[in-house]
DNA sequence: GCGCTTGATTTGCTCGGACCATTGGTTCAA
DNA sequence: TTGAACCAATGGTCCGAGCAAATCAAGCGC
C-alpha cells in the first residue's frame, strides 16, 4: 500500500470527544466500585459535586442519571437526602432484562428456553448447596402453593416465588438474578396455558414435592432431571403461545 | 382487629411522586416500544419535546439519559443529528451486566458456574439449529484458532468470539446476549491459567474441533456433553482463580 | 466544470442562575 | 410534655443563553 494511493489512511484514532456528563458518570463509577464506598453512604450533593468538578448542575445530574439505572446510586429527597451508594439489585436487572426482550421483540418461546436453560441447573446446585433456611422457605412455598390451588392468581404468584427460591437456593447471584428477569413475564404468559385447570395445577404441586425432596436428599442429578421434566411439561402447555410477542404493557 | 386499635391502617396507599423526566421517559419507552417506531427512525428534537410536553430541557434531556442507558435511542450530534430510535443490543446487556458483577462483588467462580450452565445448553440447541452460514463461520473461527496457537492474547479473544458464535448458531437472542456479557470478564481473568501454555492451547483446539464436528452432524447431545466436559476443564484449570474478585478497570 | 473554502443551519451539549417541593430538625408556646 | 410553626438542606424544575459538531449550500479560484 502506498501512502499516496489511500488518503484514509489512519494516521490518528477516531476522536470521539467525551461527553463531560459521560465522563463524571465513568469517575463516579470508579469512585462507586473501587473506592469501597460502603453501600448506604452518600455522596457529595449535587452542588458540591459541581463546584468540585466545575460542570453544571444539569450535566451532574445527567451523569447521576446514568448510574440510577445502573442502580448503582439511589436520590433521596429532602434534608438528609441525597445521593446514596447503592448495589445493582434483581430489580434493576430485571427492568433492563424486560426493554431488552420487549425492545427486540423476543418470542415467549426464546424466554422460555431460558428458563429450560437455567433452572434445571439451578435445582441441581440448590440441592448441593441448600441451607436448613433455603429448605424451611421451600417447604412454606410449597405450603402455600397447595393452599392456593383454587385461586390461579395466587397460584401463579407463589409459583414464580417458589421457582426463585430454587434460584436463591443455588447461591449463584448472577444466575439467579437472570431467572428472576424472566420469571415474571413468562409466568403471566403462561399463567392461563399451565394453570388453567385444577388438574394441572396439582400437578404442578406434585412435581414441585418431588423436586423438593430432591433437594432435600441433597440429590443433585435427581433435581436437575426432575426440574427439566417440569420444563417440558410447562412447554408443552404453552405450545399454544410460542412466538408470541410480549409487548404488553 | 377493631378500627381504633391501630392508627397505621393504611386508607390510601404509600404516595409516590412521579418525577417529570420518569414521566416522560415511560411515556417515550411505550411509544417506541408499541408505537411499532422503526430502528434508526428520528424522535422529536429536544426543543420539540420540551414544547410538546411543556417540560424544561434540562427534564427531557434526563429522560433522554435514563432511555440510552437503557439502549432503546442514540443520540447524534450535529444537523441531521438527534435522537436515533435504537434496539438494546448485547453490549448495552453486557455493560449493565459488568456493573451488575462488579457492584455484587461476584467471585469469578460465579461467572465461571454461569459459564458451565448456559454454554453446554447453547452448544445442544447450536447443534440442532446451525445454518451453513453458522457452520462455516464455526470453521473460519476454528482455523483462526488454531493459527493463533503462538499468541496467547490473540488466542484468547478468538477464543471468545468461537465461543459467542456458538451462541449465535444456537438462535437465542437472550441467552447468546447473557453469555456475551460474561465471556469477556470470563476470558480476561482465565487467560493465563486456562492457556498459560501451548499444550492446553492445543487442547482447546482439539477439544472445540470434537465439539464443531458433533454441531456439524446435528448431534444436540454430544454437543452438549463435549461443551460440558470443555466447560470441567476450564474450570479445573482456573481453580486457582476461585473466589477471586473482579473489581479491576 | 471541478474542487476547495467559507458560511449558514440544525442539532445536541454546556453553562448559570433562580425558584419550588420535600424532608427533617429546631424553636417556642400552651 | 406536646404540638405547631418555622427554618434549613437537598433534590426537582424551570428559563435563557451561548457553544460545538455535523451537514448543506453558496461562492470562489483554478
Amino acid at each position: 500500500m502506498s501512502d499516496t494511493e489511500r488518503s484514509s489512511e489512519p494516521v490518528v484514532g477516531r476522536i470521539s470527544v467525551q461527553k463531560s456528563y459521560e465522563v463524571l458518570a465513568d469517575r463516579l463509577r470508579e469512585t462507586i466500585l473501587t473506592g469501597s464506598l460502603a453501600v448506604g453512604s452518600r455522596l457529595p450533593t449535587e452542588r458540591e459535586l459541581v463546584s468540585q468538578t466545575g460542570l453544571s448542575r444539569g450535566s451532574v445530574r445527567e451523569a447521576l442519571r446514568k448510574l440510577e439505572v445502573e442502580g448503582l446510586v439511589k436520590t433521596r429527597l429532602g434534608r438528609l437526602g441525597g445521593i446514596i451508594v447503592s448495589r445493582p439489585g434483581n430489580d434493576a436487572m430485571a427492568h433492563f432484562v424486560k426493554q431488552f426482550v420487549r425492545g427486540r421483540r423476543l418470542s415467549l418461546r426464546t424466554l422460555q428456553e431460558a428458563r429450560e436453560t437455567l433452572e434445571p441447573h439451578l435445582a441441581q446446585m440448590a440441592a448441593e448447596r441448600r441451607t436448613a433456611d433455603d429448605l424451611a422457605v421451600l417447604r412454606q412455598l410449597n405450603a402455600e402453593l397447595e393452599g392456593a390451588l383454587g385461586d390461579g392468581e395466587q397460584f401463579a404468584a407463589v409459583n414464580i416465588d417458589w421457582h426463585n427460591a430454587i434460584a436463591t437456593a443455588a447461591r449463584n447471584d448472577l444466575l439467579s438474578a437472570f431467572l428472576y428477569s424472566i420469571s415474571y413475564d413468562v409466568a403471566v404468559s403462561t399463567i392461563r396455558a399451565e394453570y388453567d385447570t385444577l388438574e394441572t395445577r396439582q400437578a404442578v404441586v406434585d412435581i414441585h414435592t418431588r423436586i423438593l425432596a430432591a433437594i432435600e436428599a441433597g440429590d443433585g442429578a435427581a433435581a436437575y432431571r426432575r426440574m427439566q421434566r417440569h420444563m417440558q411439561a410447562t412447554r408443552a402447555k404453552t405450545k399454544a403461545h410460542e412466538d408470541e410477542d410480549l409487548q404488553s404493557e
